[in-house]
DNA sequence: CGGGGGCTTGAGGCCACTCAACGATAGTGG
DNA sequence: CCACTATCGTTGAGTGGCCTCAAGCCCCCG
């Protein structure tokens, strides 16, 4: 029923009919949680504006990003009691979200909204059997290559983008370091395959996306 | 409605009411292929007896399996047109199928098999998420042992396990090679935390589960 | 304008990989 | 039944890609 929030016609469809959801925005702040691990899962969310990361901690500190999510993504769907990422907000951040119980409400009853739920956690579960052969078989090189690519298809505007999250964040999703990160990025800019527009290097334009989709695999 | 095989209440139920379901069992000799990635999904699979994988290959070779399938398992529900991964049997191997299409026609109209479904994909991406953190964060050592722990709890029986799959095969599930996966047995078997039972190495015991799951963090 | 955190760059180390050889096993055909 | 052979598994030596540690730079923000 989350998903149809991108899909209007459909969700006006799934709400109507019995229970009205309770329907609220929220904002997080920079650096903020929004659920924990092993937290009940109560909502899911959909992010407005901002970004947000879902990650898995080992006892040491280790990190895992397993997910970025950008505006519109659904995020928290567990289909479960309890979460299984940590999430927080990579920057200054707006979410809607809705009570997971009045969620299954509907869904116990409604074909379409199942499906839905089932359609948003297939695209997860692709997104992370795709990242699954990144972090076991791909090069530094290729793994920032890769992550280029992705974050240029999903918030590439007017020829450029620029990233929410930090070179932290970005080795914690590819399961580098930051200073590897940092080295083949600056690898692919001496190359001339991309271009910084910002001195705090977030700002990204794709010079040469051919030979970038060479290098990912 | 595939999940329901496992609960076969729930499967007469779906059943019944409808169409019936074309259901047919097959054969897969020992590395034979079962589907190709990117063809056409037009079946779901349950493993009857045998084991399979689910991989995905670079141009050059590089191979990240996804996933073991036991006995019980379901596989190839993609809940899409095509396979995102290529599936073998990795010894002979016994599976029942059913066609998509006609779980798709059931599905349109039965929420309960549709939530089969969900819970399937919703299980098959919580174990990708899990072996995300495994490929990008865990050591060799932390990996292999977090293997023989699944391994463990999911085809023991009078108190230990044999494999059926080869050494490369773990390797590829694991990020790693064959040699540190070999290296990284004995050092366990060193330590006296497990022991063979056969000369080929693949019947396991698990003398230590504590200490082995202490070591998988 | 001063402090702090994020980013970059270099030097050196280590974990896992590569390459190579050998042993063991199981499958094959005589 | 047994040699023969291909494949799998093991082990060792050496390498290299990425990590660690460290220092400096540059923003950003107070």
């Amino acid at each position: 029923m989350f998903a149809s929030l991108s899909r209007p016609d459909s969700f006006a469809k799934a709400a109507v009919p019995r229970t009205r959801v309770a329907f609220s925005e929220f904002r997080y702040r920079k650096d903020r949680e929004i659920f924990g691990e092993n937290e009940p899962a109560d909502y899911v969310y959909q992010v407005t504006t901002g970004a947000v990361r879902s990650y898995k901690l080992l006892s040491d500190g280790r990190r895992q990003i397993g997910a970025f999510h950008l505006v519109g993504d659904v995020f928290g769907l567990e289909n479960a009691a309890v979460h299984r990422f940590t999430a927080e907000a990579i920057v200054d951040t707006r979410v809607c979200l809705v009570k997971r119980e009045s969620m299954e409400l509907i869904a116990e009853n409604d074909v379409l909204v199942v499906r839905d739920l089932l359609n948003v956690t297939t695209s997860n579960l692709q997104h992370a059997e795709d990242h699954m052969l990144l972090l076991g078989r791909k090069t530094a090189l290729e793994r920032v290559a890769a992550f280029l690519l992705e974050m240029d298809r999903r918030l590439t505007q007017a020829g450029f983008f620029a990233l929410p999250m930090s070179r932290r964040d970005i080795a914690d999703y590819l399961g580098l370091t930051v200073e590897t990160v940092c080295r083949e990025l600056h690898h692919l800019h001496d190359q001339g395959i991309l271009g910084f527009l910002s001195p705090n290097q977030r700002q990204i334009v794709l010079l040469d996306r051919e030979k970038l989709a060479h290098l990912s695999l």
